[in-house]
DNA sequence: GATGAATGAGTATTCATTCAT
DNA sequence: AATGAATGAATACTCATTCAT
């Protein structure tokens, strides 16, 4: 069970305590059991408070994990923020953006959990994690490094085969393989050569770590 | 409300006719609400029956669900075995598959979603389903066709985008544009390239189609 | 506990016997607690239900509620009916048909306290209940034996002198003069003497009683 | 929303001042939702205050409510005192005090509400309101005014007819021929005739205001 | 086989009450 | 005194499951 927003709040008041408390708890359940056999007394227990509480916090388990899901993107967003500061090559941020996310998503399997499982239960709720995948798409497209059209389609192709990455990952480890596998495929999609997208992807580790 | 299992067993006996009244009504109640908010007493209704009924024919919801993508899989694949019947090339035989089953699963969405909502909630119902996937690939592969490794990751990867494909469609009506972006995405996945992956796809439905 | 309209179903089938039940068991329910003091589980266990048999039988509390106090009602004016058949003089009714009420009421003390909380909480449920006094006090005004105007006001004064009456013969015990008490007052408000309402009532009941 | 026992306490300490604004608050949210629908948190927010506030002042919701009835009898004898002081015709001082306590009641529609209800729900909260009308009575009687004999279920009767006719111009708004009825029942309830008891209510007024 | 009434465990929700601040 | 977060018992409601007809 991961206990970062509550260690992230542990100077806070209380009221922001107990709220971490939950969202932690709530992402941990969900990871276990799926979004759908959850409880708000299971949320509330395994958060080590009362089932009356989550009510002073929140409305419903909907509001609960929509809050979670955002959170976690949040996290996410900013660490790919900063990873990513002063890269001026679209398709470069656009592999290193997705290299971070899907660091950040294996290496808190229940944050990659929850966030593939919300991408196909609740689409509406994570819908704001894809803007900053869109926003490089259209520079590197501006950049002429990308032969094909971009359409929506197109991205909500590329984030499908990022989250099974990620799901793959999950299940199977961390493997280099499959991530590359991964950044591959993404590239692929973009109409760029499998033999040229390899040496891309290696050329743009090596330069940014 | 698709009556297609009811009226497949017409002629049968009555225990199959209500169990296939249960399958209809149960792939109906799954496209409307989701897979989750699913009740043996509103499924047994739906079907015209008592609850009680239920309980002579399946032993869970779950199993109920997984009978009733078994059978909607089972309808598509023999079409799809139909369809592509004395064709040798494996690719032309991929994107014929493919563009069966889309047609299929768009053209009645409660299977669609169905569909779709069972790879992700019970990957474990629709493995089966991705055999005549696998067995067309294998032979473009054998044939020189297909330049890329074809890794399990790889397949899925291909189902996911059709999938994708399916869901999109039923979401925004049937539109040519939309089917032939899912099929050159897998043409793209496949290593071949853009241009050639449209003209492919052309020949091969001015041949066959 | 009264157990009047299970026995009165008897021989109906299961559904009908259980409603009864329900009925039965909120009317001693509220009868002990009040209106506001009612649980679902405590009226179903106290009718030697399950709760969620409850549900079967009626989608909430004030439903039942509601249906009880029309069943009492039902029952009190098919007896009144039959206890005024022939008699003509529209006084000598309302005389007779109040005695019966108030008899009755006092009688199954549980039906008179669930109806006189009734008429104060949920007033919409017992209009019912005054249509035979309204009708028999047009009578007697046609035949000139009201001095006074009768007004909606006034008849709603006749109801609450009787509930009181009723009410204190629950709570002291069945007193001829409480009885007496309230048809004087009834036949007062109605601008009748004292002691020629005196002498009305003692005509009438040895005619008739 | 009444603020009048806060506005009476406005110059008093803190915690009379407290006291004040949870009766008032209690006395509204009871006029707006019945004794039955109160909670604790709702009274004291309603009174701007936090519900852990509550527990300064009260031990439970029905130890308010007395209060609040209690402060409002309080309220109403006072004033009926000053309005028959020097009054010395028994009939005359009950038609007086009868009418002032329907005018306080009808004009702050709050205290009228909570009155009527808690003579049914609490009926040993309001024994203190009608020693008023029991003196008068007895004095009036002394006097030979009035003809029948005064029991104690008299006394609930007239209270009862009273009680409707406040409820009545709650309801209906203020009508002067639901207030003179509700005085002629009263009189005719004392035996006195219709006729008579119009010129008796008629002379009161005209002589005291 | 089909029926549908009854069951009772499980879950959501409310709310009086406590208590640390 | 006042605050308001936390508590947990009480209650409403749902629903898979059983079983007599």
């Amino acid at each position: 069970m991961s206990y970062y927003f509550r260690n992230k709040t542990l100077k806070s008041k209380k009221r922001e305590r107990t709220r971490s408390a939950l969202i932690d708890s709530a992402i941990s359940e969900i990871a276990v059991n799926g979004f759908n056999n959850l409880s708000i007394k299971e949320v509330a227990q395994s958060a080590g408070l009362a089932n009356g509480t989550f009510y002073n916090h929140f409305d419903t388990l909907d509001e609960l994990i929509k809050q979670a899901v955002a959170a976690v993107a949040r996290e996410i967003v900013e660490d790919i923020a900063i990873s990513i500061t002063g890269i001026n090559n679209g398709l470069e941020r656009m592999i290193l953006s997705t290299e971070k996310a899907i660091q950040k998503l294996v290496a808190e399997p229940e944050w990659g959990t929850i966030f593939v499982g919300a991408w196909h239960n609740f689409p509406e709720h994570s819908q704001d994690a894809i803007r900053f995948l869109q926003a490089d798409l259209r520079k590197a497209k501006r950049q002429k490094l990308v032969p094909v059209k971009v359409t929506r389609l197109l991205e909500d192709q590329i984030v499908t085969v990022i989250l099974l990455g990620v799901a793959t990952l999950i299940r199977q480890g961390d493997k280099t393989k499959i991530r590359l596998e991964t950044h591959v495929a993404i590239l692929k999609l973009l109409g760029i050569d499998p033999e040229r997208a390899a040496e891309l992807i290696q050329s743009t580790f090596s330069k940014h770590g």
